[in-house]
RNA sequence: GGAGGCGUCGCCUAGUCCGGUCUAUGGCGCCCGCCUGCUAAGCGGGUUUGGGGCUACAACCCCAUCGAGGGUUCAAAUCCCUCCGCCUCCGCCA
């Protein structure tokens, strides 16, 4: 949720960050007249309740006789409290409904317009030039089976499109990429954490994925829990309802957690590999900071991003995302995009975003700095997600014969292996 | 899954049976001041959070807040109901 204070005070830098994202900028002003609304129907019910307070304490000291009619007067004004109370009970929910509907400003950096308008800030790498070198590529489906690594036909057997089981080296490198993630992320001095990946509704709903992204997102009958699709909702709801010393930020965790979308709305996209599946395991970076310093708290997820796509030795390049692609919580995103050989195009491997203290907001978390409490910001930054960092590790690396070179920084973790060979 | 106990303003704690004097007790910690070669001790004061009013986003005043939400009542920390969490025991189980 939006700082209701921005949105009183300086009401046109939310209409330009609504009209930047290509949304409705007529809701400022249903939110400015619930407000007002909002705030008369509290003085109203303040006043009666005060009224009613001073009233009902000279009861116990009145006389027999004069208690009686004291009585008779605050029942009356008993029923006009309840009145006031109800109205405002529902004049706080209308504010805080349209108030909900409403994403997160958009930071001035970040490119205007939707998912096709981001900039591009950096190329970093060359893709591979399967031509000069002779040889026709083939993608990670195709390679994860020589490999013994995916096994694509029995997740789908078994769970379903969009299922994979991964086998053998398969397994081994989702256990090496995560183990390189978590040991960088410790070196840095994050906290490893394993998050559960089934949380309540507060969870959800106070990190903006029970908006209008509600459809991706799997509940389980029958329980008022929903499986994360990140484990960012898990690490955000991790301080909900607490006040943070500032003296212990930023407070930075890695945690690894099973991931599950439903990828409703994208049926007959990338219907082939493990490029898009219901089902991944990731690494996820999550950081507690103040407002102020997570500007540059984002550019520092973002290095460890590249660092850890560098140690893979990918071709990538970094974009910075449009207003209307940053979802509800972001106020600027940055994508890592690796080269997908066989696709002739970059896809998103990482992505990170600055969620100021929008987020946190929703989920009551707060600052102590200098006897005062003030919003806290929160960030996200994976750093790797499973099937898509396979996918460009066998496509980036295989080499003619099937067989795929493994990345000098991920071989301690695979028992020195320097090649995966077809089985 | 079954039975029982518990949840008070950072931590501990009084209060809940018998509703109003609770503007929630006391201790610890912390902050400010006094005292003082320094420190400690001592003494005095302060110390939940959110919101509204008024404003300099100060001071001040007000409302809510005793796990959460309902209810009873003129009045709820206190009585009733539902939910959540923690603990103990039993059953089952990786």
């Amino acid at each position: 949720m939006i700082d209701p204070r921005i949105l009183r005070d300086e009401p046109d830098r939310v209409r330009a960050a609504q009209a930047k994202r290509g949304l409705s900028v007529e809701v400022v002003d249903r939110a400015l007249a619930a407000d007002t609304a909002r705030r008369t129907a509290i003085a109203t019910f303040e006043a009666k309740r005060a009224e009613q307070k001073a009233l009902g304490a000279k009861i116990p000291r009145a006389a027999p006789e004069e208690k009686q009619q004291l009585l008779a007067q605050t029942k009356t004004l008993a029923a006009e409290v309840k009145d006031a109370e109800a109205a405002r009970v529902a004049a706080e929910e209308e504010w805080s409904e349209i108030l909900k509907t409403i994403p997160n400003l958009a930071a001035d950096e970040a490119p205007a317009g939707g998912e096709d308008d981001y900039t591009v800030i950096e190329h970093i790498g060359t893709p591979r030039d399967f031509a000069a070198e002779g040889f026709e590529p083939r993608d990670h489906v195709e390679i994860g089976q020589l490999l013994g690594a995916i096994d694509i036909e029995r997740g789908a057997k078994v769970s379903g499109s969009r299922f994979y089981f991964l086998t053998g080296v398969g397994a081994q490198l989702e256990f090496a990429l995560v183990n390189l993630a978590l040991d960088q992320a410790r070196a840095a001095g994050f906290t490893q954490v394993i998050a559960p990946a089934l949380v309540r509704p507060r969870a959800m709903e106070g990190t903006g994925f029970l908006g209008q992204a509600a459809d991706d997102v799997y509940r389980i009958e029958g329980e008022d829990l929903y499986l994360v699709g990140t484990s960012e909702v898990a690490m955000a709801a991790y301080h909900s309802d607490e006040i943070l010393d500032a003296a212990t930020l930023p407070r930075r965790y890695a945690a690894f957690s099973p991931c599950f979308r439903k990828e409703a709305g994208s049926h007959g996209k990338d219907t082939r590999g493990i490029i898009r599946v219901h089902w991944f395991d990731k690494v996820e970076m999550f950081v507690y900071t103040t407002i102020e310093e997570s500007y540059a708290e984002h550019q520092r997820l973002l290095a460890w991003e590249k660092e850890f796509l560098d140690k893979l030795e990918l071709a990538y390049r970094v974009i910075d995302t449009a207003a209307g692609d940053l979802g509800l919580s972001a106020i600027r995103k940055f994508d890592c995009e690796a080269w997908i050989p066989t696709q002739g195009r970059y896809r998103e491997l990482t992505s990170t975003s600055n969620c100021t203290d929008f987020q946190a907001r929703r989920l009551d978390i707060r600052v102590r700095e200098e006897g005062q409490t003030k919003a806290i910001a929160t960030l996200n930054g994976t750093l790797t997600a499973i099937p898509r960092a396979i996918v460009a590790i066998l496509e980036t690396h295989q080499q003619a014969d099937g067989s795929v070179r493994v990345p000098e920084a991920l071989r301690p973790y695979l028992g020195g292996l320097e090649e995966l060979k077809p089985v």
